[in-house]
Formats: C-alpha cells, sequence, structure tokens
RNA sequence: GGCGCGUUCGUCUAGGGGUCUAGGACGCUGGCCUCUCACGCCGGUAACACGGGUUCGAAUCCCGUACGCGCUACCA
C-alpha cells in the first residue's frame, strides 16, 4: 500500500511569483496531480521585514490566471489550516519544548555583534564562518535564570558531532554531509519566530507532506532538516531538489539580466498555457520528442526520475516561439478578446469590422496579442511621404486605379476578400495598360498606398481601409507626385 | 576559505556500454514560395569539459583535474 502523495509549494509573501517559484509549483502539481494526491499553498512569512503588503493575494491570483489549483491554501482552507505560518507560532514553540527536553536545543545569549565579530575573525582567519557553542555549553539552571530574567535569546539547534547525515534524494541519489560542518542552527528567532528551517519540517510534518520538491539551493540544509526529523522522530519525507534557473550568464536567475516575476510576462502578452509548457520543459522532458503540452498533459507524461540534475537558462526567444505556437491555435473569436483590451487609440474612427478583419489577416506570426495590436495599428497609420522619381507610367497606374477603383459600387467595399479580389485585378489591369507587370505594379502601389516597402498584403490593407482611405492615400500620391512635378 | 551539486550543439534537451559518422526543438543560416516583410515548406550550421582507467568496445561505468553554480544570516 503506498501513501497518499501530498505536495507544496512554500513561497515566502516577499514579492512576486518569480519564474523559478513557478517552476517548483508546476512540478509540485504535476507530480501531485500524477498520483492521485494533493498539493497545497503554504504561507512561510516568518520574516517579518521582509513581508510586503498583498504578495499572498498575488500570489493566487497568478496561480488562478495559470490555471494552478491548490488543493488546500490559505484561500481555500483545509483539514490542517492555517496555511500561514505566522499563525502556526505555538506548534513551533511546543516543538522548541520537545527538542529542548531531549537536548537537541539550547537557548542562546549572543547579541548580534558578538556573532557578526565572531564571523569576521573567523573570515579574516580563513576558517569557515560558523557559530562557535559559546551558550551551548551553558548550564540547565544559568540559562534557564537569564530567561526568566527576561534576557534575549534564541534557540539554536544542537548538531551532533562526528555524525554523517545522508540526504535522499529523487533526482540526486544519495548525498551524505559531514555534521561537523553543519553550523548550530538558529530554530527559533528572538522575536519567537521559528526560522525556516524549524518551520518548514514542523510544518511538512503536521501537514503530513509526502515529497518536498524544491529548489536546489535548499540541498545544503537538508541534512538539518533531516536531522531535525530524526529528533522529534518523525518520518523524512521524500526530497526532491530541482536544478535552478539560470540568467543567459548562468547564474542564480535574477532581476539583474531580464523579467523574473511571472507577472511581467503576463503583461508581455505571454500566454498561461505557453509559459507553463515552456517552464515545464525547463529541467524536464517527456519520453518522446513531442514538446507542445497542455497542464493536463503534462499531467500524464511527468515523471520526477525525468528530471535534469544541471541548471536550465531560461531562453527567452524559445518561450517567444512557443507563444507565438499557441497565439496562432486560437480561434479568430478568441484572438479578438485577447487582443481588443490592447489595441491602440489611434484606431479610434475605425470600424470594428474593419479592425477585427485586419486581427484576423494580420495574426499569422505574431509573438502576442501586443505584437498583434501593434500590427494592427502599423497597418491603419497613415502613409509616409516617399522621394521616389516616378515615372510616367507608374504615375498613370496610380492615378488610373484610384479612378477605377472610385467608380466601384459602395457596398463592395464592405466586402473585404471580394475588394481585395477586385482590386488585385484593377490593379493588374491598369498596370498592363501602362505595361507594366508583377512588381512594377505592386511596389509602385505599395510605396504610394503606405509609403513604405514593407508590409501586409496589398490587396488585405485595401479591406482594411475601405473606400475612403484608400481613395485619400491614392489622391495623396497623385498629389504628391504632381506638385513635385511641377517644382 | 569550507561544504554540496553540476558539466552533450549558442540555448532547452534525447541518450542510461555496441543501433551515435550523437537525435529533436529554439536561434542562426541557405533555398523555395511570393507584390514586399512575415508565415509556410525544404536544407544547412553547431556539442559528448579535460586526463586517466575498466572493457573486445564508453557520450554512457570508475577515479582524478579543471571550470561553473549553489549554500555558508536571528532570509527564505
Amino acid at each position: 500500500m503506498s501513501k497518499v502523495v501530498r505536495t507544496r509549494y512554500a513561497p515566502s509573501p516577499t514579492g512576486y511569483l518569480h519564474v523559478g517559484g513557478l517552476r517548483t509549483a508546476l512540478y509540485n502539481y504535476l507530480f501531485a496531480r500524477k498520483h492521485g494526491g494533493q498539493l497545497l499553498l503554504r504561507v512561510e512569512d516568518t520574516d517579518r521585514m521582509r513581508l510586503v503588503e498583498g504578495a499572498v493575494e498575488n500570489f493566487l491570483d497568478i496561480f488562478d490566471w495559470l490555471g494552478i489549483e491548490f488543493d488546500e491554501s490559505p484561500r481555500v482552507g483545509g483539514p490542517h489550516a492555517p496555511y500561514v505560518q505566522s499563525e502556526r507560532l505555538a506548534l513551533y514553540h511546543d516543538a522548541i519544548a520537545t527538542l529542548k527536553e531531549e537536548g537537541h536545543a539550547y537557548p542562546c545569549f549572543c547579541t548580534p555583534e558578538r556573532l557578526e565579530k565572531l564571523r569576521s575573525d573567523q573570515q579574516s582567519q580563513g576558517v569557515p564562518p560558523m557559530y562557535d557553542g559559546h551558550c551551548r555549553t551553558l548550564s540547565a539552571d544559568a540559562a534557564q535564570a537569564r530567561i526568566a530574567a527576561g534576557e534575549p535569546h534564541v534557540w539554536r539547534m544542537a548538531i551532533p558531532k562526528q555524525q554523517t547525515v545522508e540526504v535522499n534524494d529523487l533526482i540526486r541519489g544519495s548525498v551524505t554531509f559531514d555534521s561537523s560542518t553543519i553550523d548550530d542552527q538558529v530554530l527559533l528567532k528572538s522575536d519567537g519566530f521559528p526560522t525556516y528551517h524549524l518551520a518548514n519540517v514542523v510544518d511538512d510534518h503536521d501537514m503530513r507532506i509526502s515529497h518536498v520538491i524544491r529548489g536546489e539551493e535548499w540541498l545544503p540544509s537538508t541534512p538539518k532538516h533531516v536531522l531535525l526529523y530524526s529528533f522529534f522522530g518523525w518520518e523524512v519525507p521524500q526530497f526532491a531538489h530541482l536544478p535552478l534557473l539560470l540568467n543567459p550568464d548562468r547564474t542564480k536567475m535574477s532581476k539583474r539580466s531580464g523579467d523574473v516575476a511571472v507577472e511581467a510576462y503576463r503583461e508581455k502578452g505571454i500566454l498561461p498555457e505557453a509559459l507553463i509548457n515552456f517552464v515545464a520543459l525547463l529541467g524536464w522532458h517527456p519520453q518522446d520528442e513531442r514538446e507542445m503540452f497542455s497542464l493536463n498533459e503534462l499531467v500524464g507524461e511527468f515523471e520526477l526520475e525525468r528530471v535534469n540534475k544541471a541548471g536550465a537558462v531560461f531562453d527567452q526567444q524559445k518561450l517567444n516561439w512557443m507563444n507565438t505556437e499557441y497565439l496562432s491555435r486560437k480561434s479568430d473569436d478568441e484572438t479578438w478578446d485577447g487582443v481588443a483590451p490592447h489595441l491602440s487609440d489611434e484606431l479610434q474612427g475605425v470600424s470594428i469590422a474593419r479592425v477585427r478583419y485586419a486581427v484576423s489577416c494580420l495574426r499569422q506570426g505574431a509573438v502576442s496579442y501586443l505584437d498583434l495590436a501593434e500590427k494592427v495599428s502599423e497597418a491603419f497609420r497613415p502613409s509616409v511621404l516617399v522621394e521616389t522619381a516616378w515615372e510616367e507610367a507608374q504615375l498613370n497606374l496610380i492615378a488610373g486605379l484610384a479612378d477605377r477603383l472610385s467608380a466601384l459600387p459602395a457596398e463592395s467595399w464592405n466586402e473585404f476578400e471580394v475588394l481585395m479580389n477586385e482590386f488585385k485585378s484593377l490593379a493588374n489591369s491598369v498596370g498592363a495598360s501602362q505595361g507594366l507587370k508583377g512588381k512594377g505594379i505592386w511596389m509602385t502601389l505599395r510605396l504610394a498606398l503606405t509609403g513604405r516597402e514593407h508590409g501586409p498584403e496589398l490587396g488585405r490593407l485595401v479591406g482594411m481601409w475601405g473606400r475612403e482611405d484608400t481613395l485619400n492615400r491614392l489622391h495623396a500620391a497623385v498629389a504628391n507626385m504632381t506638385s513635385r512635378d511641377a517644382q
């Protein structure tokens, strides 16, 4: 009989959700779902100095946007509530009492100043900076008296000496540490709040966490956690330390080189499904060579055994490509709903039908809704004046086409696709009458109509613009050329 | 400095002794398509960190070296 799989994502509410945090949360989610277990979100707010107002709500909202659901969280509650560490203080104090009785924890009265001096002395001597055990040898009575006297103190973990501590990691195998290299970690701070080390062990046990899946930066402190479990006589959960997400220079991913907040990607127009798919592939690979996966498909495919050991560089270019792929799979209606909020005010005077037509014409290859909105604006922007020495035939083409177009029945200007074909054949016939063909016709018209060498297919542009705009552009081009001729 | 982890194309990766003259994807790049750009299609470029072993045979196993990264707080 296998135990119920329970995983957790335990962020510290100090800001936004980091993409590395997203990857950790995602793997926890995938693993739990894959095994029919539960995922919970626990807030580790034991550092009162770094608290950021609204951070928890922000996390929860972002996960909603991503479609990652927690079975238990501060928002939905659950059987092990509260899910906020600052509301679980009694648990940690009880734990310290237990540890104290067994001699696994001791009060330390050293001042921050003493510790600072100790550290700098050790550093200058080239020895590893570690607590020197100054208070560890205090007699129980002496310590008790100082506590009773109200002297500020912390509680430290009494690390046993000369012991090998083994961490069994699902991704890295067995990793061993010599306990003499482990510091007498502070477990309870002088403000009465626990440190991460104590709180995470107590809570993971209390919340029946079966698998601790977290970033590699936690591996070095895991022996402390393992020791704590054994002090308490609790079963040690399975550990899986995920490879780091890296900057292009291969240092731990940070704000310094690009965006790290999931929010920033949302604002850039990255779709949640693209971000999830992309991030899932950073450090994990399916059995075959597919790489487009929905969240549900990932649940089916995910295996901790296939998680890599080495860090992965977050490649913005590939994310963009993936977003393009997801965008291209949307229906026209979905695409419209996505772009609409980003459309520029420049488009005020244009009918919705025309803008929608523009969106459907221009969406191919767009990286994001933002990008697409810009393409649309671009298509409607006024023509740029070009300094070209036009030939007689080109002038005749432009003027002739303007005449022929203005003769078209008004209704046909609203049938975009019909108009496009009509425009093409008119352009070709007028062009032919002037001895022009192919590029000679089209580049002439493109320059006359947009003033630019590149852009969307002209026939479609004409559909987007409509009668008035199109004719204005043509007339303006003719006027510009003839007036220059006159000079 | 100490401890730990890691090292296959520029990037994400496949690979778990022979099927690897190392596969896929992004990027870059050549061509095709075409009124241009983009899209699309077809092709190309490029990697097993190094040195020793083990073995008939090593990208795959072992050891060492180098390099990189992480941790080393009354932060998580």
